[in-house]
RNA sequence: GGUGGGGUACCCAAGUGGCAACGGGGGCGGACUGUAGAUCCGCUGGCGGAAUGCCUUCGGGGGUUCGAGUCCCUCCCCCACCA
Protein backbone atom coordinates (compact mmCIF):
# COMPACT_ATOMS: atom_id res chain seq x y z
CA UNK A 1 0.00 0.00 0.00
CA UNK A 2 1.26 3.56 -0.66
CA UNK A 3 2.11 5.79 1.40
CA UNK A 4 -0.69 8.24 0.47
CA UNK A 5 -3.67 5.35 0.99
CA UNK A 6 -2.11 4.59 4.45
CA UNK A 7 -2.24 8.27 5.37
CA UNK A 8 -6.36 7.90 4.18
CA UNK A 9 -6.57 5.42 6.25
CA UNK A 10 -4.83 6.26 9.05
CA UNK A 11 -6.82 10.39 8.76
CA UNK A 12 -10.13 8.72 9.33
CA UNK A 13 -11.64 10.47 12.63
CA UNK A 14 -8.54 12.03 13.70
CA UNK A 15 -8.79 15.35 15.48
CA UNK A 16 -5.07 16.55 14.40
CA UNK A 17 -1.90 14.89 13.47
CA UNK A 18 1.30 16.74 14.33
CA UNK A 19 1.94 16.85 11.44
CA UNK A 20 0.77 15.18 8.39
CA UNK A 21 3.94 15.93 6.00
CA UNK A 22 6.20 14.18 8.74
CA UNK A 23 3.77 11.21 8.88
CA UNK A 24 4.27 10.99 5.15
CA UNK A 25 7.65 11.30 5.27
CA UNK A 26 7.84 8.28 7.74
CA UNK A 27 5.55 6.16 5.98
CA UNK A 28 7.64 6.75 3.00
CA UNK A 29 10.89 5.26 4.72
CA UNK A 30 9.21 2.11 4.00
CA UNK A 31 9.85 0.52 7.56
CA UNK A 32 7.71 -0.57 10.54
CA UNK A 33 6.81 2.68 12.53
CA UNK A 34 7.11 2.91 16.23
CA UNK A 35 3.89 3.89 17.21
CA UNK A 36 3.45 4.53 21.39
CA UNK A 37 0.61 5.19 23.79
CA UNK A 38 0.94 5.71 26.97
CA UNK A 39 -1.56 4.42 28.97
CA UNK A 40 -2.67 5.73 32.81
CA UNK A 41 -3.88 2.81 34.69
CA UNK A 42 -6.33 4.09 36.46
CA UNK A 43 -9.65 3.07 35.37
CA UNK A 44 -9.67 -0.66 35.39
CA UNK A 45 -11.99 -1.43 32.45
CA UNK A 46 -11.49 -0.55 28.63
CA UNK A 47 -14.70 1.86 27.25
CA UNK A 48 -15.28 2.68 23.97
CA UNK A 49 -13.91 6.07 24.14
CA UNK A 50 -10.57 4.57 25.18
CA UNK A 51 -11.05 2.24 22.67
CA UNK A 52 -11.38 5.07 19.70
CA UNK A 53 -7.40 5.21 20.39
CA UNK A 54 -6.95 1.70 20.62
CA UNK A 55 -8.62 0.87 17.06
CA UNK A 56 -6.51 3.80 15.59
CA UNK A 57 -3.43 1.34 16.50
CA UNK A 58 -5.15 -0.96 15.41
CA UNK A 59 -5.24 0.28 12.15
CA UNK A 60 -1.67 1.19 11.98
CA UNK A 61 -0.98 -2.58 12.99
CA UNK A 62 -2.84 -3.44 9.90
CA UNK A 63 -0.47 -1.17 7.73
CA UNK A 64 2.40 -3.32 8.85
CA UNK A 65 3.57 -0.88 11.59
CA UNK A 66 4.66 -1.90 15.86
CA UNK A 67 2.66 -0.71 18.47
CA UNK A 68 4.09 -0.54 21.75
CA UNK A 69 1.84 0.12 24.78
CA UNK A 70 3.72 1.91 27.44
CA UNK A 71 1.85 0.42 30.59
CA UNK A 72 2.29 3.67 33.17
CA UNK A 73 3.03 2.03 36.42
CA UNK A 74 5.21 4.86 37.12
CA UNK A 75 3.63 7.78 36.09
CA UNK A 76 0.71 5.84 37.61
CA UNK A 77 2.00 7.30 40.62
CA UNK A 78 1.59 10.94 40.10
CA UNK A 79 -1.73 10.75 38.45
CA UNK A 80 -2.29 12.14 34.88
CA UNK A 81 -3.46 15.74 35.66
CA UNK A 82 -4.78 15.88 32.19
CA UNK A 83 -8.00 18.05 32.27
CA UNK A 84 -8.36 17.13 36.20
CA UNK A 85 -9.29 20.20 37.72
CA UNK A 86 -7.82 18.73 40.75
CA UNK A 87 -4.52 16.56 42.15
CA UNK A 88 -5.95 13.02 41.65
CA UNK A 89 -4.65 10.84 44.46
CA UNK A 90 -1.43 8.61 43.55
CA UNK A 91 -2.47 4.90 43.17
CA UNK A 92 -0.77 2.32 45.34
CA UNK A 93 1.53 -0.48 43.27
CA UNK A 94 -1.00 -2.68 43.91
CA UNK A 95 -3.98 -0.82 42.22
CA UNK A 96 -1.53 -0.44 39.59
CA UNK A 97 -0.88 -3.86 39.11
CA UNK A 98 -3.98 -4.93 39.13
CA UNK A 99 -5.63 -2.57 36.12
CA UNK A 100 -2.37 -3.15 34.42
CA UNK A 101 -3.88 -6.48 34.38
CA UNK A 102 -6.82 -5.83 33.48
CA UNK A 103 -6.03 -3.92 30.34
CA UNK A 104 -3.34 -7.39 28.60
CA UNK A 105 -7.05 -9.32 28.93
CA UNK A 106 -8.79 -6.64 27.43
CA UNK A 107 -6.98 -4.88 24.92
CA UNK A 108 -6.58 -8.06 22.90
CA UNK A 109 -10.26 -7.50 21.92
CA UNK A 110 -8.85 -4.74 19.36
CA UNK A 111 -5.39 -4.95 19.30
CA UNK A 112 -3.20 -7.88 17.39
CA UNK A 113 -1.58 -9.32 20.32
CA UNK A 114 1.15 -10.77 18.36
CA UNK A 115 2.20 -7.08 16.94
CA UNK A 116 1.65 -5.04 20.31
CA UNK A 117 4.58 -4.52 22.50
CA UNK A 118 3.99 -4.00 26.11
CA UNK A 119 6.26 -2.04 28.62
CA UNK A 120 6.03 -1.18 31.96
CA UNK A 121 7.75 2.63 32.13
CA UNK A 122 8.87 1.62 35.77
CA UNK A 123 11.71 0.32 33.61
CA UNK A 124 13.63 3.22 32.56
CA UNK A 125 11.99 5.43 35.06
CA UNK A 126 12.72 3.86 38.29
CA UNK A 127 16.09 3.74 38.20
CA UNK A 128 16.54 7.19 37.42
CA UNK A 129 18.57 9.09 40.38
CA UNK A 130 17.54 12.55 41.70
CA UNK A 131 20.22 14.08 39.86
CA UNK A 132 19.09 12.36 36.51
CA UNK A 133 15.20 13.81 37.09
CA UNK A 134 17.09 17.45 38.03
CA UNK A 135 18.61 17.32 34.65
CA UNK A 136 15.64 16.14 33.03
CA UNK A 137 13.83 18.96 34.91
CA UNK A 138 16.00 21.40 33.71
CA UNK A 139 15.03 20.92 29.89
CA UNK A 140 12.08 22.81 30.29
CA UNK A 141 10.51 25.74 32.42
CA UNK A 142 8.00 26.35 34.63
CA UNK A 143 6.31 28.88 32.39
CA UNK A 144 6.32 26.22 29.80
CA UNK A 145 4.57 23.66 31.69
CA UNK A 146 2.13 26.41 33.05
CA UNK A 147 0.82 27.03 29.62
CA UNK A 148 -1.28 23.78 29.50
CA UNK A 149 -4.70 24.87 29.58
CA UNK A 150 -5.87 22.79 32.54
CA UNK A 151 -2.76 24.09 34.46
CA UNK A 152 -3.28 27.50 33.85
CA UNK A 153 -7.14 27.41 34.66
CA UNK A 154 -6.25 25.80 38.07
CA UNK A 155 -3.77 28.05 38.76
CA UNK A 156 -6.60 31.06 38.15
CA UNK A 157 -9.07 29.30 40.24
CA UNK A 158 -7.13 29.11 42.86
CA UNK A 159 -6.89 25.61 42.56
CA UNK A 160 -3.93 23.33 44.05
CA UNK A 161 -1.15 21.88 41.71
CA UNK A 162 1.37 19.06 42.82
CA UNK A 163 4.89 19.67 42.46
CA UNK A 164 5.19 16.48 40.73
CA UNK A 165 1.95 16.88 38.49
CA UNK A 166 4.20 19.32 36.68
CA UNK A 167 6.82 16.17 36.29
CA UNK A 168 4.40 14.22 34.68
CA UNK A 169 4.44 15.70 31.19
CA UNK A 170 8.43 15.34 31.59
CA UNK A 171 7.95 11.86 32.61
CA UNK A 172 5.50 10.83 29.64
CA UNK A 173 7.88 12.42 27.07
CA UNK A 174 11.16 10.39 28.33
CA UNK A 175 9.33 7.22 27.42
CA UNK A 176 9.19 8.63 24.15
CA UNK A 177 12.54 9.34 23.82
CA UNK A 178 13.74 5.38 25.52
CA UNK A 179 11.60 3.87 23.25
CA UNK A 180 12.20 6.34 20.14
CA UNK A 181 9.10 6.62 19.20
CA UNK A 182 8.19 7.71 15.71
CA UNK A 183 4.62 8.05 16.62
CA UNK A 184 2.66 8.72 19.61
CA UNK A 185 -0.76 8.38 19.95
CA UNK A 186 -3.12 9.84 22.09
CA UNK A 187 -6.77 11.76 22.55
CA UNK A 188 -7.29 15.32 22.27
CA UNK A 189 -6.43 16.21 25.68
CA UNK A 190 -3.15 14.52 25.28
CA UNK A 191 -1.86 17.27 22.96
CA UNK A 192 0.42 19.19 25.72
CA UNK A 193 2.34 15.49 26.79
CA UNK A 194 2.90 14.24 23.35
CA UNK A 195 4.14 17.53 22.43
CA UNK A 196 6.86 17.57 25.14
CA UNK A 197 7.76 14.30 23.73
CA UNK A 198 8.68 16.00 20.37
CA UNK A 199 10.33 18.54 22.00
CA UNK A 200 12.49 16.71 24.28
CA UNK A 201 13.61 13.54 21.59
CA UNK A 202 14.38 16.52 19.63
CA UNK A 203 17.14 17.57 22.48
CA UNK A 204 18.27 14.25 22.37
CA UNK A 205 19.00 14.61 18.65
CA UNK A 206 16.26 12.36 17.52
CA UNK A 207 13.50 12.61 14.73
CA UNK A 208 10.64 13.70 16.69
CA UNK A 209 7.49 12.10 16.97
CA UNK A 210 4.39 12.47 15.27
CA UNK A 211 1.94 13.59 17.55
CA UNK A 212 -1.25 11.49 16.55
CA UNK A 213 -4.27 12.81 18.45
CA UNK A 214 -8.06 11.22 18.25
CA UNK A 215 -11.40 13.01 19.47
CA UNK A 216 -12.28 12.90 22.64
CA UNK A 217 -15.66 10.54 22.53
CA UNK A 218 -18.73 11.92 24.22
CA UNK A 219 -20.49 9.67 27.06
CA UNK A 220 -23.97 8.58 27.71
CA UNK A 221 -25.18 11.93 28.76
CA UNK A 222 -23.84 13.19 25.54
CA UNK A 223 -22.34 15.95 27.24
CA UNK A 224 -18.62 14.59 29.03
CA UNK A 225 -16.19 12.90 27.68
CA UNK A 226 -16.90 8.99 28.30
CA UNK A 227 -15.05 7.77 31.98
CA UNK A 228 -15.17 5.72 33.85
CA UNK A 229 -15.58 8.17 37.27
CA UNK A 230 -18.33 9.73 35.68
CA UNK A 231 -20.62 6.69 34.70
CA UNK A 232 -21.40 7.29 31.39
CA UNK A 233 -19.27 4.55 29.78
CA UNK A 234 -19.92 1.72 27.37
CA UNK A 235 -17.02 -0.63 28.29
CA UNK A 236 -16.18 -3.47 25.63
CA UNK A 237 -16.34 -6.34 27.85
CA UNK A 238 -19.70 -5.44 28.93
CA UNK A 239 -22.26 -8.30 27.88
CA UNK A 240 -23.68 -7.67 24.50
CA UNK A 241 -27.27 -7.08 25.81
CA UNK A 242 -26.17 -4.19 28.28
CA UNK A 243 -23.88 -2.75 25.41
CA UNK A 244 -26.40 -2.78 23.18
CA UNK A 245 -29.10 -0.93 25.67
CA UNK A 246 -26.18 1.62 26.53
CA UNK A 247 -25.73 2.60 22.75
CA UNK A 248 -29.27 2.74 22.37
CA UNK A 249 -29.46 5.26 25.08
CA UNK A 250 -26.81 7.94 23.05
CA UNK A 251 -28.33 10.90 22.81
CA UNK A 252 -29.11 11.32 19.03
CA UNK A 253 -26.90 14.08 18.68
CA UNK A 254 -24.18 12.11 19.56
CA UNK A 255 -24.46 9.18 16.74
CA UNK A 256 -22.64 10.48 13.92
CA UNK A 257 -19.64 10.91 16.30
CA UNK A 258 -19.89 6.84 17.62
CA UNK A 259 -20.20 5.77 13.91
CA UNK A 260 -16.95 7.57 12.86
CA UNK A 261 -15.11 6.42 16.07
CA UNK A 262 -16.34 3.58 17.32
CA UNK A 263 -17.26 1.39 14.16
CA UNK A 264 -15.96 0.30 10.56
CA UNK A 265 -18.41 1.86 8.80
CA UNK A 266 -17.63 3.80 5.72
CA UNK A 267 -16.98 7.43 6.12
CA UNK A 268 -19.32 8.15 2.91
CA UNK A 269 -21.90 5.99 4.29
CA UNK A 270 -21.89 7.86 7.65
CA UNK A 271 -22.12 11.38 5.77
CA UNK A 272 -25.47 9.55 4.08
CA UNK A 273 -26.65 8.54 7.13
CA UNK A 274 -26.18 12.30 8.29
CA UNK A 275 -27.93 13.42 5.36
CA UNK A 276 -30.86 10.45 5.63
CA UNK A 277 -31.44 12.04 9.08
CA UNK A 278 -31.33 15.80 8.38
CA UNK A 279 -33.59 15.04 5.19
CA UNK A 280 -36.04 12.79 7.14
CA UNK A 281 -35.96 10.23 5.60
CA UNK A 282 -33.85 8.38 8.08
CA UNK A 283 -35.53 7.20 11.26
CA UNK A 284 -33.41 8.35 14.59
CA UNK A 285 -34.06 4.86 16.40
CA UNK A 286 -33.20 3.16 13.23
CA UNK A 287 -29.92 4.44 12.69
CA UNK A 288 -29.30 4.32 16.65
CA UNK A 289 -30.53 0.19 15.99
CA UNK A 290 -27.93 -0.11 13.19
CA UNK A 291 -25.41 1.72 15.65
CA UNK A 292 -25.98 -0.88 18.26
CA UNK A 293 -25.54 -3.78 16.41
CA UNK A 294 -22.34 -2.18 14.58
CA UNK A 295 -20.85 -1.99 17.72
CA UNK A 296 -21.81 -5.33 19.69
CA UNK A 297 -20.55 -7.27 16.61
CA UNK A 298 -17.16 -5.62 16.75
CA UNK A 299 -17.17 -7.02 20.21
CA UNK A 300 -19.20 -10.13 20.63
CA UNK A 301 -19.75 -11.08 17.27
CA UNK A 302 -23.07 -10.49 14.84
CA UNK A 303 -25.13 -13.52 16.41
CA UNK A 304 -24.47 -11.83 19.43
CA UNK A 305 -25.80 -8.55 18.71
CA UNK A 306 -28.85 -9.97 17.23
CA UNK A 307 -29.65 -11.85 19.92
CA UNK A 308 -29.22 -8.54 21.98
CA UNK A 309 -31.30 -6.79 19.70
CA UNK A 310 -34.44 -9.15 20.05
CA UNK A 311 -33.62 -8.99 23.84
CA UNK A 312 -33.79 -5.22 23.47
CA UNK A 313 -36.92 -5.02 21.49
CA UNK A 314 -38.48 -7.58 23.70
CA UNK A 315 -38.44 -5.67 26.90
CA UNK A 316 -38.45 -2.19 25.51
CA UNK A 317 -40.32 -1.99 22.65
CA UNK A 318 -42.79 -4.63 23.12
CA UNK A 319 -42.65 -4.31 26.87
CA UNK A 320 -42.09 -8.08 27.44
CA UNK A 321 -40.14 -9.63 29.65
CA UNK A 322 -36.80 -11.06 29.51
CA UNK A 323 -35.79 -14.24 28.78
CA UNK A 324 -33.44 -14.26 31.63
CA UNK A 325 -34.49 -12.98 34.71
CA UNK A 326 -32.66 -13.73 37.95
CA UNK A 327 -34.49 -16.30 40.46
CA UNK A 328 -35.23 -15.30 44.16
CA UNK A 329 -35.50 -17.24 46.26
CA UNK A 330 -38.11 -16.64 49.41
CA UNK A 331 -37.70 -19.00 52.61
CA UNK A 332 -41.09 -19.82 54.19
CA UNK A 333 -39.99 -17.52 57.62
CA UNK A 334 -40.91 -14.90 54.87
CA UNK A 335 -44.41 -16.09 53.92
CA UNK A 336 -47.45 -15.87 56.37
CA UNK A 337 -50.63 -17.76 55.40
CA UNK A 338 -49.20 -17.91 52.21
CA UNK A 339 -48.50 -13.73 51.84
CA UNK A 340 -46.25 -11.44 52.47
CA UNK A 341 -46.12 -7.36 52.30
CA UNK A 342 -45.18 -5.69 48.95
CA UNK A 343 -42.70 -4.07 50.68
CA UNK A 344 -40.53 -6.47 52.25
CA UNK A 345 -41.27 -8.52 49.04
CA UNK A 346 -39.42 -6.09 47.18
CA UNK A 347 -36.90 -5.72 49.36
CA UNK A 348 -36.45 -9.49 49.73
CA UNK A 349 -35.71 -9.86 46.47
CA UNK A 350 -33.33 -7.34 46.37
CA UNK A 351 -35.09 -4.70 43.73
CA UNK A 352 -35.03 -1.96 45.79
CA UNK A 353 -32.87 -1.04 48.85
CA UNK A 354 -34.64 -0.14 51.42
CA UNK A 355 -38.52 -0.49 52.20
CA UNK A 356 -38.84 3.21 51.83
CA UNK A 357 -37.54 3.27 48.12
CA UNK A 358 -40.41 0.14 48.12
CA UNK A 359 -42.55 2.69 49.25
CA UNK A 360 -41.29 5.02 46.79
CA UNK A 361 -41.53 3.05 43.95
CA UNK A 362 -44.89 1.63 44.46
CA UNK A 363 -46.60 4.92 44.87
CA UNK A 364 -44.83 6.24 42.08
CA UNK A 365 -46.44 3.07 39.73
CA UNK A 366 -43.37 1.70 39.31
CA UNK A 367 -43.79 -1.98 40.30
CA UNK A 368 -45.62 -4.54 38.54
CA UNK A 369 -46.13 -8.44 39.71
CA UNK A 370 -47.15 -10.40 36.72
CA UNK A 371 -47.72 -7.86 34.82
CA UNK A 372 -50.07 -5.67 36.67
CA UNK A 373 -49.34 -2.51 38.89
CA UNK A 374 -49.43 -2.29 42.48
CA UNK A 375 -49.83 1.36 43.84
CA UNK A 376 -51.08 -0.15 47.11
CA UNK A 377 -48.40 -0.02 49.51
CA UNK A 378 -50.27 -2.05 52.48
CA UNK A 379 -50.70 -4.88 49.77
CA UNK A 380 -50.33 -8.38 50.72
CA UNK A 381 -49.28 -10.70 47.65
CA UNK A 382 -50.24 -14.05 47.31
CA UNK A 383 -46.87 -15.31 46.38
CA UNK A 384 -46.51 -18.24 43.46
CA UNK A 385 -44.02 -19.29 42.60
CA UNK A 386 -42.49 -18.14 39.18
CA UNK A 387 -43.92 -15.14 39.95
CA UNK A 388 -42.21 -11.74 38.35
CA UNK A 389 -41.85 -8.79 39.79
CA UNK A 390 -40.65 -6.33 37.98
CA UNK A 391 -39.72 -2.38 38.99
CA UNK A 392 -39.14 0.20 36.86
CA UNK A 393 -38.81 -1.06 33.13
CA UNK A 394 -35.10 -2.45 33.71
CA UNK A 395 -35.37 -4.57 36.79
CA UNK A 396 -36.53 -8.08 37.08
CA UNK A 397 -36.81 -11.03 39.62
CA UNK A 398 -38.38 -14.37 39.65
CA UNK A 399 -39.47 -15.88 42.48
CA UNK A 400 -39.01 -19.63 43.84
CA UNK A 401 -39.78 -20.98 46.89
CA UNK A 402 -37.93 -23.19 49.07
C1' G B 1 6.42 32.37 59.87
C1' G B 2 2.06 36.05 59.02
C1' U B 3 -2.99 37.12 57.03
C1' G B 4 -7.42 35.63 54.99
C1' G B 5 -10.97 31.85 53.02
C1' G B 6 -13.00 27.00 53.48
C1' G B 7 -14.88 21.66 55.21
C1' U B 8 -23.15 20.70 54.44
C1' A B 9 -26.28 14.61 51.30
C1' C B 10 -23.59 10.78 45.27
C1' C B 11 -21.39 15.76 43.13
C1' C B 12 -21.75 21.16 43.04
C1' A B 13 -23.91 24.53 46.27
C1' A B 14 -27.45 27.67 49.70
C1' G B 15 -28.34 28.14 54.63
C1' U B 16 -25.93 32.84 61.34
C1' G B 17 -31.30 29.65 66.50
C1' G B 18 -37.04 25.95 64.74
C1' C B 19 -33.80 21.90 59.67
C1' A B 20 -34.44 15.90 57.21
C1' A B 21 -31.86 21.01 55.53
C1' C B 22 -33.47 26.20 49.18
C1' G B 23 -31.35 25.39 44.24
C1' G B 24 -28.64 22.82 40.26
C1' G B 25 -26.42 18.24 38.41
C1' G B 26 -26.73 13.11 38.61
C1' G B 27 -29.83 8.97 39.71
C1' C B 28 -34.68 6.72 39.96
C1' G B 29 -40.11 6.48 38.68
C1' G B 30 -44.31 8.01 35.60
C1' A B 31 -46.63 10.08 31.08
C1' C B 32 -45.82 10.45 26.06
C1' U B 33 -43.17 8.24 22.18
C1' G B 34 -38.97 6.87 18.40
C1' U B 35 -34.99 3.33 22.32
C1' A B 36 -32.54 3.45 28.22
C1' G B 37 -33.16 9.26 22.54
C1' A B 38 -36.27 14.33 23.15
C1' U B 39 -39.95 16.70 26.16
C1' C B 40 -43.10 17.22 30.53
C1' C B 41 -44.28 15.74 35.65
C1' G B 42 -42.86 13.46 40.24
C1' C B 43 -39.38 11.22 43.77
C1' U B 44 -34.43 11.23 45.79
C1' G B 45 -31.51 9.61 54.62
C1' G B 46 -33.40 5.37 57.36
C1' C B 47 -37.14 2.96 60.41
C1' G B 48 -42.19 2.71 60.47
C1' G B 49 -48.04 -2.02 57.15
C1' A B 50 -52.14 4.91 58.12
C1' A B 51 -48.59 9.54 62.80
C1' U B 52 -48.25 16.81 63.76
C1' G B 53 -44.18 9.36 65.24
C1' C B 54 -39.02 7.57 66.07
C1' C B 55 -33.69 7.31 64.71
C1' U B 56 -29.36 9.12 62.08
C1' U B 57 -26.93 13.25 59.10
C1' C B 58 -23.99 19.47 57.92
C1' G B 59 -15.08 17.75 59.40
C1' G B 60 -14.14 15.35 65.07
C1' G B 61 -15.06 16.15 70.34
C1' G B 62 -17.12 19.07 74.26
C1' G B 63 -20.50 23.17 75.89
C1' U B 64 -24.73 27.01 75.97
C1' U B 65 -30.11 26.55 74.80
C1' C B 66 -36.80 24.17 75.30
C1' G B 67 -34.30 23.73 70.57
C1' A B 68 -27.71 24.11 67.03
C1' G B 69 -25.66 23.13 60.33
C1' U B 70 -26.29 27.98 62.65
C1' C B 71 -23.72 30.55 69.10
C1' C B 72 -19.12 29.34 72.49
C1' C B 73 -14.56 26.23 73.46
C1' U B 74 -11.22 22.78 71.45
C1' C B 75 -9.05 19.59 67.94
C1' C B 76 -8.29 17.78 62.80
C1' C B 77 -8.00 18.72 57.54
C1' C B 78 -7.86 21.76 52.88
C1' C B 79 -6.81 26.28 50.03
C1' A B 80 -5.05 31.16 48.62
C1' C B 81 -2.16 35.49 49.40
C1' C B 82 2.19 37.75 51.71
C1' A B 83 7.06 36.48 53.28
Amino acid sequence: MTPEEQLTILRRGAAEIINEEELLAKLRQGRPLRVKLGIDPTAPDIHLGFAVVLRKLRHFQDLGHQVIIVIGDFTGLIGDPSGKKETRPPLSPEEVARNAATYREQYGKILDPAKTRVTFNSQWLGPLAFHDVIRLAARTTVARILERDDFTERLREGRPIGVHEILYPLCQAYDSVVLEADVEMGGQDQKFNNLMGRDLQREHGQEPQIVFLMPILVGLDGVQKMSKSLGNYIGIAEPPDQMYGKVMSVPDDAMAQYFTLCTDVPLDEISAIGRGLAGGTLHPRDVKRRLAREIVTIYHGADAAAAAERAFDRVFVERDLPEDIPEVTLSPEDVRDGRIWVVRLLVLAGLTESNSEARRLISQGGVSIDGSRCTDIDAEIEVRPGMVLRVGKRRFARLRLV
